[in-house]
DNA sequence: AGCACGCCGACT
DNA sequence: GTCGGCGTGCTC
């Protein structure tokens, strides 16, 4: 007994000796089916006495389930979907009288109560039942296995995405009485995209229709989910919307409150603290609120009878997901779309390539408005060289173009100028002097290098090229392309004494709105403020640095952040002008020019099959020591249309050859002082679920042999260069 | 990952 | 004859 002194107690006050006793009796009784009736001291539940649990550790080789004994005493409370502790480790096997008992109590979930087990062998008994709420529910469930399955990741890391942690006094509270549906609403502006009217109809009769919508610029598109949201619930069904940010949140959730209300709804944050959060997550997992709105984490909202789900945005990077096995909220909400056979909802005022595919491959129908009504919503955008520059002695001190020069003076006399800048630390790559396009390997179409600023070296596949010259244009000149700075902007200020000059941005503070007044409004990406009564005009500076990024998305970003820039800018028939300061003979420049993000994704989207690039192939990466690379490779069984490229140097602290970095690390990076190696794998399309279950099953057998070299493997990889 | 079991050499 | 090295395999 004294073994059991340092255990905690059970709290539903079982008193632990009692376990230690079952253990002790059930050793080496050899069963050959485990349904155990000689428990000494501990009765088992009358019906189904067996609960398969998820245990909640990560590691891939314990990626199954585990079934344990129910005692009678918790018969009860240990339902499908609720937390449950046990006790789990080799040390909790061959208990002996006197000795420690090892292996440790872990947190799982029931999954399910069985009349008995396919486990050869004693059970052991449940240890406790956290709490009678049943959290995990069969669908969250089988959601969090396809995402673990899409991502070759376990079910414990995706669970802890999905459910969040208990807090037992948001638990103690009831939640409110759901409300009766309201009314389907009207279509309101969706009467400005064609088939708008349409899809609210589908989703009020209850129908799951699948979108993706170019959103009109300007300040409408929240109202616009808004209604949506409003129609599912009119159908008796429940509606989930993520967005990027908390921002986002706080417009789509001002929006259902004045089409709805208050009550119909929740908002899920990270900054709404753990135990407000909580709440409101069993808000909704109680079926007291059908419709949610939050940011990422909210895309595993488990809202009961989902008939709508809707993403904003895509193509912003805070909808990845930065923890294993790093799922995206499109393709989170793609699965659950499937799985719940309700409506989807893809929008934005730019479109990426992977939205594109999905309308491509008629998964998605596109919503769109037509050409006139964009023509009408959206601003005149005037391309200028940056050869120009202004006679006017304030410009020329601010390095300005005339034409720039005279867009900002001419805006403010009639209202805020918005001025974008990229963000600081954008890296060189090589690209053509001639026209500027990347330069890629001839082999496998990666991004070339020059480690040593010499020789160029395939960044993906490692294959030297002596002899470059462009495909595009037949040109032989590289250059590296220069990290811009904000300067510019601040000079901005300088060369309009009289004007007030605002900065919003993630250094500084992100400001949420600002007045009409005239006013220059300096802003880094994604940090712009709304304007009351939209900007009169803007600027965008430095459109090369953000189109020389060494991404494999640098078109399509540039452009959607021009684009969600410019959408805050008054309409043309307003007298809306965005100046670019940018060569206009490029895509993404044209793109905004003409304001058809659609056109410039699907040419992306061609061009990617093309290439064999993602999203029309599938990629993943597996980087680590090159020795453990090389093992994992010849131990994978890799489907049969896979191919290896590389594997290649990786960027790190003993400076190997790869990118020079000076943004934030995002898990592509080897680890201070180790020579890492990194390849890729691709498969053609189709071939996704077999990548991931390969992949997944050579890292579980490997770390089930220990002190193996790590390796990380990525589905979906972000920096592919 | 932990952790225990087990089959080898050096010790009281 | 016994202690303990770490290689191997399991965790309901």
């Amino acid at each position: 007994m004294s073994s059991e002194n340092d255990e905690p107690q059970a709290a539903a006050g079982a008193p632990p000796e009692q376990l230690a006793l079952i253990r002790e009796t059930v050793r080496k009784a050899k069963a050959p089916r485990a349904r155990p009736k000689t428990w000494r001291g501990a009765p088992l539940a009358g019906e189904l006495p067996v609960a398969r649990v998820v245990v909640n550790k990560g590691v891939l080789h314990l990626d199954q389930y585990f079934d344990y004994a129910v005692t009678e005493e918790l018969d009860a409370a240990a339902q499908p979907g609720v937390r449950v502790r046990v006790r789990f480790g080799a040390g909790s096997r061959n208990v002996r009288e006197g000795r420690r008992e090892g292996g440790g109590m872990i947190d799982g979930f029931v999954v399910e109560r069985l009349a008995e087990s396919d486990y050869v062998g004693p059970l052991a008994a449940l240890a406790d039942v956290v709490s009678p709420e049943p959290v995990l529910s069969a669908e969250l469930l089988a959601l969090a296995r396809a995402v673990a399955d899409r991502y070759a990741g376990s079910l414990a890391d995706v669970l802890q995405l999905a459910v969040p942690p208990r807090n037992g006094r948001a638990e103690g509270r009831p939640s409110p009485d759901p409300l009766p549906p309201p009314p389907a609403p009207e279509p309101g502006t969706w009467e400005r995209y064609g088939r708008g009217p349409d899809f609210l109809r589908a989703l009020a009769a209850g129908r799951g229709p699948r979108a993706v919508w170019t959103a009109l610029p300007g300040p409408h598109w929240a109202q616009e989910i808004a209604r949506a949201v409003g129609a599912t619930l009119a159908s008796g069904r429940g509606a989930l919307v993520v967005v990027p940010d908390g921002r986002g949140v706080a417009r789509v959730d001002a929006a259902l409150k004045e089409l709805l209300g208050e009550g119909h709804h929740a908002v899920l944050t990270a900054d709404s603290g753990p135990e407000k959060r909580y709440r409101q997550w069993l808000a909704v997992r109680r079926g007291s609120v059908r419709a949610v709105v939050g940011t990422r984490a909210a895309m595993f909202a488990p809202v009961t009878d989902l008939g709508l789900v809707v993403v904003w945005d895509d193509g912003d990077a805070s909808l990845s997901d930065d923890h294993a096995p790093f799922p995206h909220v499109r393709e989170v909400l793609e699965l659950r779309a499937v799985q719940s056979g309700c409506g989807f909802l893809l929008g934005g005022t730019s479109t990426t390539v992977e939205a594109a595919q999905l309308v491509a491959s008629g998964w998605a129908r596109p919503l769109a408005a037509d050409r006139e009504q964009v023509r009408r919503s959206a601003p005149l955008v005037r391309t200028v060289g940056d050869g120009d520059l202004a006679r006017d002695e304030a410009a020329r001190a601010a390095r300005l173009p005339s034409l720039a020069w005279g867009v900002v003076r001419d805006g403010l006399k009639h209202g805020p100028v918005l001025v974008q800048v990229p963000r600081r630390g954008y890296v060189p790559r090589l690209a053509c002097t001639r026209c500027r396009a990347p330069a890629r390997c001839r082999h496998c179409a990666g991004p070339l290098e020059a480690p040593d600023q010499r020789d160029l070296v395939c960044a993906w596949c490692g294959i030297a090229e002596p002899s470059w010259h462009c495909a595009e244009c037949g040109g032989f000149g590289l250059r590296a392309q220069v990290v811009g700075a904000r300067r510019t902007a601040e000079e901005l200020g300088r060369a309009f004494p009289d004007v007030p000059v605002r900065t919003s941005g993630r250094d500084e503070q992100v400001l949420d709105r600002v007045p009409g007044a005239p006013a220059l409004v300096v802003s880094t990406p994604g940090a712009e403020p709304v304007a009351d009564g939209g900007y009169a005009a803007a600027l965008l500076l430095d459109g090369w640095a953000m189109l020389g990024r060494p991404d494999l998305r640098a078109g399509e970003e540039a452009l959607r952040r021009w684009i969600s820039a410019a959408s805050l800018v008054r309409g043309q028939e307003d007298g809306g002008v965005v100046a670019i300061v940018a060569e206009p003979t490029l895509r993404p420049v044209q793109a905004l020019v003409r304001w058809d993000p659609v056109g410039h994704a699907q040419r992306e989207l061609a061009d990617r099959a093309e290439l064999r690039f993602p999203p029309v192939s599938r990629m993943a990466s597996v980087a680590g020591r090159p020795d453990a690379v090389a093992e994992f490779l010849a131990a994978a069984e890799l489907p049969r249309d896979a191919e290896v490229l590389g594997p290649v140097p990786m960027a790190g602290w003993d400076g190997g050859p790869g990118r020079a970095q000076g943004r934030a690390r995002r898990g592509g990076e080897a680890p201070a002082g180790e020579r890492w190696e990194r390849a890729l794998v691709r498969v053609p399309p189709g071939s996704g679920g077999a990548l991931a279950r390969a992949l997944k099953e050579a890292r579980a057998a490997r770390m089930a042999r220990s002190g193996v070299e790590p390796v990380r493997v990525r589905v979906d990889p972000v920096d592919i260069g």
